[in-house]
DNA sequence: GCCTGTGAATCCATTCACAGCT
DNA sequence: AGCTGTGAATGGATTCACAGGC
């Protein structure tokens, strides 16, 4: 073990996919997974495998591999998924709707506790049973009072600066951005992206490149 | 210029990047950027920019700058989006659909031409004036026939290998995977995973940090 | 014999710093 | 004077290869 080295970004990326088979590794009753069965479900190299790893701990058992409830257990204690985690969501067009009714998330322990659009066509209505659309003029107070700790924006592009803005002002934690522009943000608030077109944009490079 | 050389994966995710923010400068009729502004707006250093660019050709002017409209369209040369690409989705839940009302894809050139799901209640639904739910059975047919290039699934995640595989054995060329598995695919079909869980964990995993 | 954990080696990507053009 | 284009230098990440323990 080495805790004390600065972890690498792409090793955090890579804990979190080794999860998903994992899950299903357990699902099987399958009790045991070596480096290299890991990481052919992951498609990534053994070695790495036991690199990532070996920066949290020892994990495995030297000429067996890795249990693998144990290694799921640890996983989820290292991407704190052993929690629930408060999300707010900006914006219920298509996109913000189907995120909301999205049952990964739940099963991973992020709930959507708030949920804000400025169309008045959608405030007051009930998306869930316990999940009523505000108005964005709610987004301060709501999210100090619930505690909310990551926004997830999925409002058109042209507002969504203005709703990170919203958010950041009421000391939100993090923002996942669903819109294809970058969100500026100042301060000690953690940005992800999701920008769908550019992954076609990434298929589309390399088909042209076949020709 | 040096178009021999190979060129790294991480310049071809950015420069679809660059785009969304040149398409901004053009609608305010701003005609000239310079890497460092362009770098600004997309939060990587202004070096990076141009090296990225200069991959493909010299597209600035030294002591100018670069030509907006006249760099957007050489993008969009680059990443082949200077014509359309045919999709068809798979799975047509909540963010089945979302998919295929979202603006943002068609926008950018990408058009679904077919709709596949395997729910009987789904099936014949006309979810757009030109796109009939079709059932899994004619995936091969169509996607054949249409000439689609590249599927998109959104089925649950215990259905998402299978279908990966009906559409790898109708020759699709690429597929772009939103269920939080990795889709095993043999041969010349390329894959993209879009895990939004694996962006939440990231997110968690920093809060974490912070305490 | 088998599979993990890890320093060392390699490979890839980013950033610097300046020559080259307008 | 200003900003691009790019070799050279630095910094990170991946893979190798083998020692260490079951």
């Amino acid at each position: 073990m080495k805790r004390e080295t600065r972890i690498p970004n792409a090793t955090i990326e890579r804990i979190s996919l080794y999860s998903r088979p994992l899950e299903e590794l357990l699902n099987k009753g399958i009790r045991v997974v070596s480096s290299e069965k890991l990481a052919e479900l992951c498609k990534v190299n053994p070695a790495q495998v036991r690199k990532d790893l070996s920066y949290f701990g020892e994990f495995g058992v030297r000429g067996i591999g890795y249990a693998v409830k144990n290694l799921l257990s640890e996983i989820r204690k290292i991407i704190v998924s052993d929690r629930e985690w408060k999300l707010a969501i900006v914006g219920l067009g298509n996109l913000g709707m189907a995120l909301v009714r999205h049952d990964n998330f739940l099963k991973r322990g992020y709930r959507f506790v708030a949920a804000f659009d400025s169309s008045p066509r959608k405030i007051g209505e009930m998306i869930r049973s316990d999940l009523v659309v505000q108005p964005p003029s709610k987004i301060h107070l709501v999210i100090s009072e619930l505690g909310v700790e990551i926004g997830v924006i999925s409002t058109p592009p042209s507002q969504s600066q203005a709703v990170a803005d919203m958010l950041i002002e009421a000391r939100i934690r993090a923002i996942l951005n669903f819109s294809p522009i970058q969100v500026r943000h100042s301060g000690p608030c953690l940005v992800q992206n999701v920008d769908f077109t550019v992954r076609l944009d990434n298929l589309a490079y390399h088909l042209g490149q076949e020709g």
